[in-house]
RNA sequence: GGGCGAUUGGCUCAGUGGUUAGAGCACGCGGUUCACAUCCGCGGGGUCACUGGUUCGAAUCCAGUAUCGCCCA
């Protein structure tokens, strides 16, 4: 391969697309050029026009990117280079983020292994094994990002625990207790027994399980001995009878007669000999069990809520571990189900056990370690939601931000306008320590400062005596700053002005809560200004099945194992032409091959072309656009069909249909330029007969459709296009390196010689479908004649050797006058104005076939002629369609009528 | 219980009022034409889930039903 300043010459391209050869240099290349930074060495981008920036989701630092990553990430960088192509200063900023829970789980596992826990490390040691673990995976998932061809800022890489994101959680948190809005209380929160930290609604994961529903019997208190009575009874439906424990009331719907009379007598429990009052509530549900149920505020959230309403006492049964606390004598110590083993039993020996069944129901798991999440109180700090859920709400229902799909506003409508507080803590060492300070008199300090507070803030006291909170904040909060911490907020910075707010977040739709809903109200209070324009939600990636992929079940597939297997640009391929917005996508090996052979194809047309050039063009000529009093009906038809594939990318790109862009580009490139357009070419180029400045006209226009070609693919498939932007001549001004040429400007339709030449290339179908229909072996050449009247004939005159070429045929073409060919025995073809008669050479079987062909055509001409006359003859129709349609049904029903006589002339009926 | 989505050829999916519903893969037949067999040509295959409605005209709009999936409670 010779090179000339990074170009390869086109003549030594290789025959075949070898992904692995080109994609590493490639990288290479960018990376040296300086291309990705907006403001980098090599960018040409335009100070005039507005910036456009993408916040990377920050992946997860635990693990390495599956399909999902590679997907999103295919979608931003599509985005990113597009918009950097049209000249913005165009940002895609990477990210990793810390994932405290996800990552003490990981680590958890690992320190086992060594017979180690979180407790026999010590916070301190624990965090260093943290970063230790971290640093080598994080190089992990930076080298899959580059191997996709991920276009990012290395330069302005974050990652959740640096110090500007620490810095940015501070001052968040600071502000947002000074405002009010955060607050530290004691609350029903979810607790992961397994985890050891309490997690957000959102990670408490429904799911659905057969219990048991056992009915237990309460016995009311006799008030003339104080003590419970033999026969007074009530009896209780619960699932959970360990909390018994826990128990402070009875509750019953105040309509229910059936308790009517009880409301307001007492009961005991059995036990811990606790006697407690029999309440009336509307929320008790009175076709559930029995109708009365137990309530024990400090583990349900129903009761809890009950409780708060009736000022009932709330009892914590169960610890961290969710066992038996010290306040179950008998039972200290027992799991939640030995426990609740136990305290059947016991019931059951006393008679108090009067049914128990399987139930079907609901049962909350922690998202991450799959345990049962125990409801129970703690002490946390909290967010108020609803000031700034509303903010966000106003911004999407105002338009300054929109949703792709759109139909998820709904969804987002719902949540926000539903939300609850959200819980910031986490009894987690992994992450950002809470900036909160504890007096011994109980008084609260906040300070962003790193060191924090000097002295209490309420009383003075010196910080010696302050005690810093020792959870963390739940990973989303600092994920919830990203559109702005990472462009050096809460600082005053010149990227902050510069790229905030940012264009698009894209990201899964299963993160719209979790994440954006988060991000929106907390950029919203703190920066006043939306974080973004456009939320694109992708679908998630699933497998051939249709299953969600995941390690446990096996089915994840790499993205590497994928791009050794069919190079980077193959897998972006598939992944965006299956992205439509929202939807989720199943993901098979097959997807891959079209991604492959479509970078191939195109590399061939371009090894064809470069191995093409007219011999009066210098082998590494100067650019020179197609000289235009020298084209053709050809050259016209395909820089038309070039400049509709510009259209329909743009389209498709404006509207955020990704996938619609790999589809006109397929079409475009293959369908179109491929199949019709270098065929079409190649009989000109073999022309000697033609003028140099006529073939030189034709290679010129072939050059600059695979440059339009090359830059419109560019953002789908970056390395072939980069490749192949190596080999072909370049125009004056344009770079060496396709990322920051300059994206297509729309360009003019020729519509008279797309028509022309149209209607040539249905001629050549029609005579191909005959061919094989009337058996005509596949090689043969056949005579012929064609017919085209009036001013189709010198078009047709001209193209006469393209025609014979892709129709396999010699033919003469007979005189404008003529408007049909007599064909006894002939291969009969009418192409609208156009017909060709062709001369089987006496073979009868041919001949046989092609009167059959020609009777099943006319039928199916009848069939469609008899619709189209009763429509042309339906008053309705002519009265109420619009004109045109009308006139459009007119003429079809009469070309119709002419082919149909034209058959009929042939068979001789 | 509420909401959303999907339902189109064997498979995966396009197609939001206008002649005859498309593509890729798969399938069948043919092909050593000097870019590409990761290819080329031709073909078979769909009452667009169902029922009703609106309309001159419905895969497309409306109502309902069914199945599957997701979200929320």
């Amino acid at each position: 391969m010779t090179t000339d300043g990074g170009r390869t010459s086109g003549e030594t391209l290789p025959k075949a697309y070898v992904p692995a050869d080109v994609e590493g240099s490639i990288y290479e290349r960018w990376l040296a050029a300086d291309v990705f930074a907006p403001d980098g060495a090599g960018s040409r981008a335009d100070p005039a026009l507005p910036t456009f920036t993408i916040i990377q989701p920050p992946p997860n630092i635990t693990g390495s990117l599956h399909l999902g990553h590679a997907q999103r990430t295919a979608v931003e960088d599509l985005l990113i280079r597009h918009a950097r192509m049209r000249g913005h200063a165009a940002l895609f900023l990477p990210g990793v983020d810390h994932a405290s829970i996800a990552a003490q789980y990981v680590l958890d596992k690992l320190i086992a292994a060594d017979g180690e826990t979180r407790e026999s490390l010590g916070r301190e040691r624990y965090l260093e094994r943290m970063w230790t673990f971290i640093n080598a995976t994080r190089e992990v998932m930076l080298g899959q990002q580059r191997r996709l061809g991920a276009s990012t800022d290395w330069s302005r890489l974050r990652f959740t625990m640096d110090d500007g994101s620490a810095k940015a959680v501070r001052v968040a948190f600071e502000r947002l207790y000074r405002d009010g809005l955060a607050y530290r209380t004691e609350a029903l929160i979810n607790w992961c027994p397994g985890c050891r930290t309490s997690v957000s609604d959102l990670e408490t994961i429904p799911t659905p399980e057969t219990g048991t529903l056992w009915t237990l019997r309460y016995h009311l208190i006799d008030p003339a001995t104080g003590e419970p009575s033999h026969t007074e009874t009530v009896s209780v439906a619960t699932t959970r009878p360990e909390t018994i424990l826990g128990d402070t009331a009875v509750a019953v719907h105040p309509d229910d007669e059936r308790y009517a009379a009880i409301v307001g007598r007492t009961v005991r429990i059995p036990f811990v000999e606790r006697d407690v009052p029999i309440v009336a509530d509307e929320a008790v549900d009175r076709v559930f069990g029995t109708g009365a149920v137990k309530i024990t505020p400090a583990h349900d959230q129903a009761d809890y809520e009950l409780a708060k309403r009736h000022d009932l006492p709330m009892i914590t049964v169960l610890d961290d571990a969710a066992a038996v606390n010290d306040t179950g004598d008998g039972y200290i110590g027992l799991n939640r189900y030995a426990a609740r083993t136990k305290i059947v039993a016991d019931l059951d020996a006393r008679g108090d056990v009067v049914e128990s069944r399987p139930h079907e129901m609901l049962i909350g798991r922690c998202q991450r370690s799959n345990d049962v999440i125990e409801p129970r109180l703690k002490t946390q700090w909290f967010l108020r939601t609803k000031p700034l859920a509303e903010r966000a709400l106003a911004a999407t229902r105002e338009g300054r931000t929109r949703i792709v799909p759109e139909r998820f506003e709904a969804v987002w409508e719902h949540w926000l306008t539903n939300i609850r507080d959200w819980n910031l803590s986490r009894q987690l060492w992994w992450g950002h320590r809470i900036p909160a300070w504890y007096c011994p008199d109980g008084h609260v300090s906040v300070s962003s400062a790193p060191a924090g507070p000097d002295a209490c803030e309420v009383c003075g006291r010196p910080a010696t005596e302050l005690v810093q909170e020792a959870d963390i904040f739940d990973t989303w909060f600092s994920s919830g700053l990203w559109p702005f911490s990472t462009l050096g907020w809460p600082d005053d910075t010149a990227d902050l002005r510069r790229y905030y707010p940012t264009s698009v977040m894209e990201t899964g739709h299963d993160i719209l809560f979790f994440w954006v809903a988060r991000m929106m109200m907390l950029g919203l209070h703190l920066t006043d200004q939306e974080p973004f324009h456009i939320v694109y939600l992708s679908g998630l990636i699933r497998d051939e099945r249709g299953q969600r992929m995941s390690k446990t079940k096996g089915n994840v597939v790499d993205p590497l194992v994928v791009m050794d297997e069919a190079g980077a640009d193959a897998l972006r391929f598939a992944v965006i032409h299956g992205a439509t917005p929202g939807q989720d996508q199943k993901f098979g090996p097959q997807k891959l091959e079209t991604g492959r052979n479509f970078a191939n194809k195109l590399w061939n047309a371009t090894r064809f072309v470069l191995g093409a050039r007219p011999a009066s063009i210098p082998a590494d000529p100067a650019r020179l656009a197609p000289d235009a009093m020298a084209l053709g009906p050809v050259e016209r038809w395909i820089r038309s069909r070039t400049a509709a594939t510009i259209e329909g990318v743009d389209a498709a790109i404006a509207d955020y249909q990704l996938a619609e862009v790999t589809r006109s580009l397929y079409d475009g490139i293959w369908s179109e330029f491929c199949d019709w357009g270098l065929e079409l070419a190649k009989a000109r180029l073999a022309d000697d007969a033609l003028s140099p400045a006529a073939r030189e006209a034709t290679w010129w226009t072939l050059v600059e459709s695979l440059d339009v070609f090359v830059r419109l693919l560019h953002p789908v498939m970056p390395f072939v296009t980069e490749a192949l932007w190596s080999a072909l001549p370049r125009a004056a001004g344009d770079p060496e390196l396709v990322i920051v040429a300059a994206w297509p400007a729309p360009a003019a339709r020729d519509r008279s010689a797309e028509a022309d030449v149209d209607g040539i290339l249905d001629l050549v179908r029609r005579i191909r479908n005959a061919r094989v229909e009337a058996g005509v072996p596949a090689g043969a050449w056949l005579d012929g004649r064609i017919a085209a009247p009036g001013d189709a004939n010198p078009l047709v005159a001209e193209l006469l050797p393209q025609i014979e070429r892709l129709a396999r045929v010699r033919v003469t073409l007979l005189d404008a006058g003529i408007t049909k060919v007599d064909a006894p025995g002939a291969l009969s073809v009418v192409a609208g104005r156009l017909q060709a008669a062709l001369d089987p050479h006496a073979d009868p079987a041919v001949e046989a076939r092609e009167r059959e062909r020609l009777t099943r055509e006319l039928e199916v001409v009848e069939g469609r002629l008899g619709a189209a006359r009763a429509r042309i003859a339906d008053p309705a129709f002519t009265g109420k369609a619009p004109a045109a349609i009308v006139e459009g049904a007119r003429r079809s029903a009469a070309d119709l009528e002419a082919q149909a006589a034209s058959l009929r002339e042939k068979l001789g009926t």
